[in-house]
DNA sequence: TTGTATGCGTTATCAT
DNA sequence: ATGATAACGCATACAA
């Protein structure tokens, strides 16, 4: 178990009896003409040494690296999971790895993976994340790392961005539940801490007032705490509360939209404990269209954002930036979907 | 929007009147004696200049890196999202970042994305996957990489190990079961292209043995085909049709244990959907403890499998052993734990 | 077509 | 306590 010295293009070029610029030349397919004896030698005495280039040397020389830097708030939420493929399958296409970090949404520990990563000297970042450190981030930038941001509706600072529409989600929610004929509809939700958050809930005032109903205050329910970098569990455990706050109401609406589907997991199985039934009794519209939520019980009516397809597009802008195959910045705002499942009774029959 | 040069130690040795010797020590926490007022100014031209070191230089001059590799089959599954989360937070705690990489339990891409992994020069590789090819591995340990593979009874291969009992899972099932009054018990399983689910089966068996009930061959249901790595509801879709198959037996069980919660997944949501009840008809175990099992609806009982404490624990393994604290290698089986919820009926009452 | 020499940014060795 | 210099492994400009 003794340590084995790697073996280099040095070693090789000795034990071939050529320079090591010329197994430079070959090993690292550089188009570079050598003569086929040659080359052929010296892919021998490569195998037969159990060469492996050390990528490090290649980096510092050539000061370029095929990392790309992923920051999401917490691979525990599914949602990100699927994004996080999305990206990976981009960029192996393209011979690209991912380095991945959570930030917990913790400004500090975000601030430090960007900061350990740069030091990598990776080509750009894919930050789903809150970071509203605009200077920093600049100085990312200006120190050549490019960028693309989601979901992060920073107005100022310029770089790559993919957003989402989430009031326009919000309002195909509720254009949906009035369809099927409810006028009476809460929204649940955790504290408005992220973006998407207030604009979904915007999208649902907005669509009550397409639809000529007027907001009522106490059908609006936002827990007090947040506290979901501790606990994954914590949007469910909250959808579970919102439903014992919303049956103590004089008048319990008919249907609820809740911020996100693992809220609407909570309300549903609220909901069911308690007797009642989902949709007979209360309908229920989600947020994301996670996979699971086809697998709960009632399979969940929800809103889809297209994750891979987010990962995949990030991917696809980060490294056309990084290849300067597009200089001008590049903002895209991705269209919600529908899903209509179960969970949604339709009172007009 | 201009390249500017990234400042390196020369730089600000220059801007000081020192040597960038001088700055290196200072800057590298090296510990080694420089005058306070010397060191004080290296500092303040370093913010200066925005200085941030350059690790792939020192990685070449120290070849050592701070990189963990960890390969899994597909972050999609959910179960693999805790485990990195485990990984992760032992790693970032020792001061170790993660190279994450999904192998699609495919065998070429596993094997190029170990061989990726060590032109970065990395110390070690978590190792969740189906790799057999030992020579490989061996060749990869000889060259000084330090390996923990996880859930992989490759008798022959001499490295860091981290099991899980699942024999001893699929007993603790069936002898909860069999405590609540069943004795008709059908396992659902996708095909054993995977040592859990043929050591749970066999867990299955000797369950049914010690507690004298006659395996019955119609009550083994596995699918035909195998193509999870196309689709992460695979699992959940085959349960769904086995239950159909099920129904389909003249004496239908009264309890079924699923290879794993996706599965079990499946079999509740179709059961429900053909207007039965679970458990009131059918009572179903899992197998995984996934986090979304308390979210579904009934909640479904299960085996625990320790997602994050097996990553935690691969973490301090393979770093401590990168590190030469342990030089042996190191082999550990944890053990599985019964979650009762709301998915098994007591016939007993 | 091949070889020599240099430099990427850092740390370590050796003088001073 | 500080500075000059070599070395890490590789790729490349230049010479031959």
């Amino acid at each position: 178990m003794e340590k084995k010295k790697k073996t280099t293009i040095y070693d090789i070029a000795k034990e071939v009896g050529t320079s090591a610029a010329t197994v430079s030349r070959v090993l690292s397919n550089s188009g570079y003409p050598v003569k086929d004896e040659l080359r052929n030698k010296i892919l021998e005495a490569a195998k037969e040494l159990n060469y492996s280039p050390n990528i490090i040397g290649r980096m510092l020389k050539k000061n370029e690296s095929r990392d790309i830097g992923v920051i999401v708030p917490n691979i525990s939420n599914p949602f990100f999971p699927q994004l996080v493929l999305g990206i990976e399958q981009e960029a192996r296409k393209r011979g690209y790895n991912i380095l991945l970090c959570n930030s917990f949404r913790d400004f500090e520990t975000e601030r430090k993976y960007i900061q350990s990563l740069c030091q990598k000297q990776i080509g750009g970042i894919i930050l789903s994340s809150v970071n509203e450190d605009y200077v920093f981030l600049e100085e990312i930038q200006q120190s050549g790392v490019k960028l693309v941001v989601l979901d992060n509706d920073s107005g100022d600072l310029k770089c790559n961005k993919i957003g989402f529409d989430y009031v326009k989600g919000g309002m195909m929610a509720i254009d949906y539940l009035v369809e099927m004929g409810h006028r009476d509809i809460a929204f649940i939700s955790s504290p408005f801490t992220k973006k998407s958050r207030s604009k979904a809930f915007e999208g649902y005032k907005l669509g009550l007032y397409r639809n000529n109903i007027a907001f009522t205050d106490e059908y609006l329910m936002i827990s007090d705490i947040e506290k979901e970098f501790e606990n994954t569990t914590y949007e469910f455990e909250n959808g579970k509360c919102m439903v014992d706050r919303l049956l103590r109401l004089e008048k319990c609406p008919t249907a609820v939209f809740a911020v996100n589907d693992m809220t609407a997991f909570g309300i549903v199985q609220r909901i069911i404990n308690l007797g009642l039934k989902v949709p007979e009794d209360i309908s229920v519209v989600g947020f994301d269209n996670l996979e699971l939520s086809s697998m709960i019980n009632p399979p969940l009516t929800t809103i889809n954002q297209p994750s891979i397809e987010t990962g995949r597009l990030a991917s696809r802008i980060l490294i056309d930036s990084m290849n300067e195959t597009r200089r001008e910045d590049i903002s895209i705002s991705l269209e919600p979907s529908l899903v209509i499942r179960n969970s949604v009774r339709n009172l007009r029959i």
